[in-house]
DNA sequence: CTTTGTGAAATCCTTCACAGCG
DNA sequence: CGCTGTGAAGGATTTCACAAAG
């Protein structure tokens, strides 16, 4: 049950689980079958199964799964033990919304530094975390143990912050900036792009005003 | 060459090569080949080739493809001609990033309302938009054609939000509130969750700090 | 009798490899 | 020649369908 390398469309869908399986703890809910779980997060219950298999967690058989149990395999799974620590780079309108954000901390997530190139901004505070200089981004990296870095920094500057936080020990990046970012193979980025997403948007609207109807 | 269905994937690549094509377009960039496209998107020439071969658009054997009909052929399908107006609900502060940040306009949306449920926010600006009332939502929509709306309200509002601007004729939805929108199968919904993305990035992270060293 | 776990079929997507156009 | 367009092969993902476990 170990080494099964977890599929890609499944690590994806794993966050969905867990936010369903919270949600039922919360309400006392003390197993799931894999329809209910299926319902809850818009999917059919043999893709959940599917899923689970990698994880080589075990159902009970006419039961379902036990929400406690599913919870803190899948939390493993994510590397979502303890804290981690993140850095966001550019204090932007949406990097002070990313730094005040709960969603962060409520899942394993701690904000441990934000960092702005501009002067007027360093020494301020968002909240209770403190702006500090770009100058300092390495060093605070590697001081405090950092391994995922948040870029909200206008595109311009968003590979030299990424070279920044790549050599100082940064695995993964959570990119904002429309840009595609060069790094190592050894490191991980996800690019969210707000204009690339409502451009898919778009194609998809237009198919529905263009066909009367027609939907799954 | 007309009606073939677009896949899902490439519809997905098709803003990624439009940003291309526009850099390029700056540059006085006259053509492209599906190799230079390959290499700035960051992907391989032959699945460049495929994707542009369901647009219907041909490029030049021996050339590559021009720039400008490659940009404009793109954008007609993408449904990006003219402005299409989006309205923003939630204007906190990711959604007061969304109605400052430019990349919308810069391509083919306006941000034609902004709507509140805070009286202390409504009748305030953001840049030169005036925040509205939630309980002017449906009409603003009717009124000014609205059939994209951003929601970025608290997630125990997205729901109800969602059902106001469905009901009153929006067919694309762009939800940033972590939770799964119960809509109609007319309607499409891309939801963005950031703790979503971090929880992904995060298992990535922890195979690269695993393993010694490995990568594609 | 309910629900899991999983081979096998079906579908979707990517990559290969090359014929043929400019 | 160089580069597109595309059948065909190869992978990955989803769905089906059912045997077996509780």
């Amino acid at each position: 049950m170990r080494d099964k390398p977890v599929p890609e469309a499944t690590v994806a869908r794993l966050p969905l689980y867990l936010h369903v399986l919270v949600e039922a703890a919360d309400v006392g809910t003390e197993t799931l079958s894999s329809d209910d779980l299926a319902r809850a997060a818009g999917l059919n219950s043999a893709k959940v199964r599917k899923d689970l298999s990698f994880l080589g967690t075990y159902g009970t058989r006419g039961v379902g799964y036990r929400v406690a149990e599913l919870t803190s395999e899948i939390s493993q799974v994510l590397g979502l033990t303890g804290d981690r620590p993140v850095v966001i780079t550019g204090i932007g309108n949406l990097g002070r919304a990313l730094a005040s954000y709960d969603g962060f901390t409520r899942r394993g997530f701690r904000v441990e530094a934000l960092v702005d190139a501009d002067p007027a901004k360093v020494g301020t505070t968002v909240g209770t975390h403190l702006i500090e200089p770009v100058s300092r981004l390495g060093q605070l990296v590697r001081e405090r143990g950092i391994t995922i870095a948040v870029i909200a920094t206008p595109s311009e500057h968003a590979q030299s912050v990424a070279d920044a936080v790549v050599d100082a020990g940064v695995t993964a990046i959570l990119n904002f900036a429309p840009t595609r970012l060069e790094v190592p193979g050894s490191v991980t980025v996800r690019t969210v792009d707000l204009s690339t997403e409502l451009q898919i948007l778009s194609f998809y609207e237009q198919l529905a005003t263009d066909l009367p109807a027609a939907a799954s």
